[in-house]
DNA sequence: AAACTATGATTTACGACGCA
DNA sequence: ATGCGTCGTAAATCATAGTT
C-alpha cells in the first residue's frame, strides 16, 4: 500500500548506541533486579544520570529489554550470568 | 527459575490478564491518510468532543476508541516532546561550575 | 558492499487508577 | 456508575548502526 512512511519527520531516529559503560550500568541494574526489573522514577532518574542519557532514554531501555529478554531467555541466561558474575566478583572484594 | 517478571504490583493482580474472555486489538498501522488527518485535527484541538470524535471516526474508518486513545497518545507525546524541549533549554547555556 | 543482526525510538492498545 | 483523563507499559515495527 501506499503508506509511505513520513521519512522526514522521523529523521529524529538518527539514533547512537549507548557507550558500553552505559550498556554495563544498565544491564547491572537490569540483571540484578530480575524478579521485578522496573525501576521507579527516581532510580531511572539516576540510571540517566550515571549513563549520561535521559530518563525517556532509561524508560526505552528497559522496555526494549524486558521484552527482548522474554523472548530468548536460553540466549539471555548467558548474560545474566555473566552479570551475576560481575556483581558477586565486586561484591566479594 | 525465570521467574518471569509479570505486570507490577506482585500482590493483588495475581495472573496479567490472559485467560479472560478480552482479544487485545492487534496493533494496526494506521494509514498516511489517516495519520495526516489525526494530526491536523490534532493542531486545531488537542482534545475532541464527542461529535467530533465520531466524525472522524466514522470518516477515517477507525472505531471511536481508536480515535480516542490516538488522541490519549498523542497528547503523551506532545507532552514528552515540550519537555524535552525545556531540558535542551537548560543544557544549551550552561552554567558553567 | 550487500546481507544480516543488534539496538534505540516510535507507534498502537491497554490496565490501573484518578476525577468529575 | 460511567466515561474520559493521565501514566506506565507490552508488543510490534521502524530506521539505522554494527557485524559478518
Amino acid at each position: 500500500v501506499m503508506i509511505l512512511r513520513s521519512r522526514f519527520l522521523d529523521a529524529r531516529r538518527k539514533r547512537r548506541n549507548f557507550s558500553k559503560q552505559a550498556s554495563e550500568i544498565l544491564n547491572e541494574y537490569f540483571y540484578s533486579h530480575l524478579s521485578n526489573p522496573y525501576p521507579s522514577e527516581e532510580a531511572k532518574e539516576e540510571l540517566a544520570r550515571k549513563c549520561g542519557i535521559t530518563v525517556s532514554q532509561v524508560s526505552n531501555w528497559f522496555g526494549n529489554k524486558r521484552i527482548r529478554y522474554k523472548k530468548n531467555i536460553g540466549k539471555a541466561q548467558e548474560e545474566a550470568n555473566l552479570y551475576a558474575a560481575k556483581k558477586a566478583a565486586a561484591a566479594g572484594a | 527459575r525465570t521467574g518471569m517478571f509479570y505486570h507490577r504490583i506482585p500482590e493483588l493482580g495475581g495472573a496479567p490478564h490472559a485467560l479472560l474472555g478480552k482479544t487485545r486489538r492487534p496493533r494496526t498501522a494506521f494509514t498516511s491518510q489517516q495519520l495526516l488527518e489525526l494530526e491536523k485535527q490534532f493542531r486545531m484541538n488537542k482534545y475532541l468532543s464527542r461529535p467530533k470524535r465520531f466524525e472522524v471516526a466514522t470518516s477515517l474508518m477507525l472505531t471511536e476508541t481508536q480515535v480516542k486513545i490516538w488522541f490519549q497518545n498523542r497528547r503523551m507525546k506532545w507532552k514528552r516532546s515540550k519537555k524535552a524541549q525545556q531540558d535542551t533549554k537548560k543544557d544549551t547555556h550552561a552554567h558553567q561550575t
